[in-house]
DNA sequence: GTCTATATAAGGATAGAC
DNA sequence: GTCTATCCTTATATAGAC
């Protein structure tokens, strides 16, 4: 393999351009200037622009789905249905946020990409979210939800919760708005709710 | 004022393709044909594409802004606080899925405009999530919230859960998945939260 | 692997007729 | 208010040298 990985500081910047600024509104021209070559010899590493953003879109997924499978992963079979879900939302959101900006990519654009894009990269995605309902569905098994809960509806809002984080976390010296804390607001209004008396909800 | 408001006309359909495919990917073109009139004939009602988006924009935050505060203020003063942030919740998700186009527009494409359309459409768009940051916070005042929760976190998570919807929601004869139920099981969850014994939740 | 040069298309915008 | 015609710029993509 090569010392420097042309192809990829490509994807490295090209992603980090589409998570800053969007899919149209990222010319190969700027992938190239961020990369320090003429926009012709992108083509010698891929056939065109939508190759490049398949390529990067599918590389955040797979970010966020090892991310999230390792640190559920690491807490044991036997682990507290809590734990595990506090666990999965922390390694979303890190992958989001702070490992690199494949996942904040994939988030921000993909609903922006030409359809044929959308299509060739949906798989692994909507295997990622498979993952998220098969979470749910074990821990409701254990019997640990109110039974009235719908878990479709309460997986798309967690799921939409964390990701549009991305539209407005930026990360700061201080600790206020980590990753971390921002994990554990949101796994703690999915828990138990934010309201002191709960009995007061509405019937 | 003449009998069919073609100026508005070419909102309303700039607001659905600007929805649908985004900003970039909706040419005035596609804009006109819509319309059922030339490119050229946009310009003898806006000087440019970027005054198109701006007015979709701030049509977009008037109808959020005016449909939550009117659900909200028919509760009169002594509502609950459970049954303000419920309506609240009910009308920004009204506008954003039922309404018309032009929130959801806004939702989905203001992160994607030119830097130049942002600044000029942001303020109205800060006084809307400002009257969120009010909400949350006579809530607070009432001692209705958990004293350890982090109301900016949470204001931020809420609308993320609710601007998300707009990636996912498509329209259903059955209510299985209404805008109120959505509206419902947010509220329900950020209030008590979905577990059936909270005090298991982590420390 | 990267370059220069260039083909080709698409999109925003203007001029002036009707 | 809408049209036809056209200009200008930008962007994707290709050809072929080094």
């Amino acid at each position: 393999m090569p010392r420097t990985d042309s192809r990829r500081l490509v994807l490295d910047h090209a992603a980090r351009l589409f998570r800053e600024r969007g899919y149209a509104e990222t010319s190969q021209r700027d992938i190239a200037d961020a990369c320090g070559i003429r926009t012709a010899s992108l083509y010698y590493h891929f056939a065109s622009k939508e190759e490049i953003v398949a390529e990067v879109l599918n590389i955040g997924v797979a970010t966020v789905s090892a991310e999230v499978e390792r640190r559920v992963d690491a807490l044991g079979p036997d682990a507290a249905p809590a734990a595990r879900l506090q666990a999965a939302i922390t390694g979303h959101l890190c992958a989001l946020l702070e490992l690199d900006n494949y996942t904040g990519a994939n988030i921000r654009i993909f609903g922006h990409v030409p359809p044929r894009v959308r299509e060739i990269t949906m798989g692994p995605r909507d295997a990622y979210e498979a993952w998220w309902r098969d979470l749910l569905a074990k821990i409701a098994a254990q019997g640990a939800f109110r039974p009235e809960v719908d878990l479709k509806v309460i997986r798309l809002l967690l799921l939409g919760a964390m990701n549009w984080t991305v539209e407005w976390h930026r990360p700061r010296p201080d600790a206020a708005e980590s990753v971390e804390a921002i994990a554990r607001s949101l796994t703690d209004m999915a828990l138990r709710g934010v309201f002191a008396e709960p009995a007061a909800a509405i019937a």
